[in-house]
DNA sequence: AGAAAAGCTTCAGGTACTGAAACAACCATG
DNA sequence: CATGGTTGTTTCAGTACCTGAAGCTTTTCT
């Protein structure tokens, strides 16, 4: 008894059960990577963030998408390890700048490293095919 | 001073940005949608498990890769709810089988169809573009 | 039968997250 | 300038998620 028109044919539906096994495999590398460096995802995506440039918390926030009050816990924690410090902004005494420390970034490219390991299946792929990916993904994600 | 072969050429390193890409915007699309039916990620993910099949808590764990214990608590809330309950196995008295109620089905199927529509990007691909796009990442998961 | 294994729960201990309330510092506008 | 609103951060209370260890019941192996 169909009685609505079906949401999506048969080969979006496999397309986007597709993209599930990719999120899905993508996390969980993503998860494995940080825990081999003691982080958590949050705290390996936040000191990624910082490996190139310090940023007040609330910009953070926003790339996050998350509450100011949570990144205040992320980076405490940051810091009590030592790969992250806060220092003042000199342009404005409300921020907080957060940085990097020298061990900081040092683990931030480790991690990056094992990253790019960890995402090799793209090896399966040719550059011709590679090319039409990134193409595709780019149109999909509304360029 | 370049001291090791580059992990990545240019062409995959952006390849690996827009599938970062997709994924974030696939989680964030994922969590509103259940957040529209009052449910975190984790409960929706299990309540989708649980739509089309009854299962052990155990193979609940399995499909999550998590921690048994931890399903309890996610069950525990959603059985709250009322949207899911505990059944025994009737082959097994150890096992308990977790089933989605009428409600917790329904809640289910409706969820299913907003991620149908949170998931319409896809709409800016032709068919031809979409099955490239299928088998190229069939291929990269490694079928 | 008795020992080992399997399935679930409970508990203690963390992390991640939100929303409200507080505080300091930065603007505006009158 | 003064004062009042806004912005950036933190603190706090409350919830969810998650792990690992310990405990209980039932099954399975020998």
């Amino acid at each position: 008894m169909e009685h609505m028109p079906p949401r999506a044919d048969h080969l979006t539906r496999e397309v986007v059960e597709l993209i599930g096994e990719v999120v899905a495999r993508y996390y969980e590398e993503y998860d494995e990577a940080a825990a081999k460096h003691s982080l958590t995802g949050a705290q390996a995506r936040v000191l990624g963030l910082l490996s190139s440039e310090a940023m007040p918390m609330r910009r953070i926030a926003r790339k996050l998408k998350c509450e100011p009050s949570n990144v205040t816990g992320i980076i405490d924690r940051l810091e009590t390890r030592g790969l992250v410090e806060r220092k003042p902004d000199p342009a404005d005494r409300r921020v907080k700048l957060a940085a990097a420390t020298e061990d900081g970034r040092r683990t931030a490219a480790l991690l990056r490293d094992s990253l790019d390991f960890a995402r090799e299946p793209l090896g399966e792929l040719s550059d011709d095919e590679r090319t039409t990916l990134r193409d595709l993904l780019k149109r999909m994600l509304g360029g």
